[in-house]
DNA sequence: TATTTATTGCAACAATGTTGCAATAGACAA
DNA sequence: TTGTCTATTGCAACATTGTTGCAATAAATA
């Protein structure tokens, strides 16, 4: 999943259709390497000269999230922010004061963490969540 | 912040006042352990003979924030929750069939990264949230 | 070019959250 | 207990995010 014409073919061999604004839409979170909430998408999309209707942006998002395409993030600012999946399993570094976000990856510590969970609480772990919030290099 | 009653009393010391609704929202959020969001508050609210208007609620959980006394967390159902702030630093169990939400207490394994962090990318962590997803022991 | 149907836009709605303003009710003093 | 001050509340009105049904449109293939 690291070049952008793997997915518009795997998107075809499903037997989905590469419209106008699909492609855009990948290209845009593609692109963009930080998070792109629903909205602002919808403003790149306008800017680009491809009006979308709200309902569309999100139906699409829908579909690339069941594509397994992007993933959704929600971080403390309330709202949801999506990002093309990428191959190495990464966290976010939020900045809360220019509201900046990186990547960070963080080997397998959570790893070790989950299996003590499932030996603790007989909880198994599909799935985490984990940001860190602070001030960027910029920001200290 | 272990007993309600010196809650109500540093709300007290700082000059605001312990009215009806501030008293059963703390009282619900203290009393409930799992995450609660505005609308479910509000519902147990009228449930106990007090109706408070959607604003009030979300009014005084900004004023029960900004006094710390509780906190917000953001699942992945979209939704925003609170709690009671608590003396242990702990993450949760999110039981993706059931709902259920459990309490997790994990040493200072994410103090350490942190301090990686702050080595390698200069970034300060000021702060993080941690959930994990998957089935509870009921649900496996 | 014609056909099929995935995709889109529109209207209408639901849930969450916010703001201004007038009315209400805690807390304290007399 | 009563009066005063002002923190708190309710109401109306609004903004944003997200969803659903349905008819119109436009990709892909024959």
């Amino acid at each position: 999943m690291l070049d952008i014409d793997n997915i518009f073919e795997k998107i075809k061999l499903d037997g989905h259709r590469l419209t106008k604004i699909r492609k855009a839409m990948i290209g845009i979170l593609f692109a963009d390497k930080c998070l792109l909430s629903a909205s602002e998408i919808r403003t790149r999309l306008s800017v680009s000269g491809l009006s979308a209707d709200r309902t569309t942006v999100y139906r699409e998002l829908g579909f690339l999230l069941e594509k397994n395409i992007i993933k959704e993030i929600r971080i403390a600012d309330r709202k949801t922010y999506y990002e093309i999946v990428s191959p190495e399993h990464h966290h976010h570094l939020v900045c809360t004061k220019c509201n900046s976000v990186q990547e960070i990856v963080m080997g397998n510590h959570l790893k070790r963490q989950e299996d003590r969970i499932y030996k603790k609480a007989r909880f198994k772990v599909l799935a985490h969540s984990l940001e860190f919030y602070g001030l960027c290099r910029n920001c200290r």
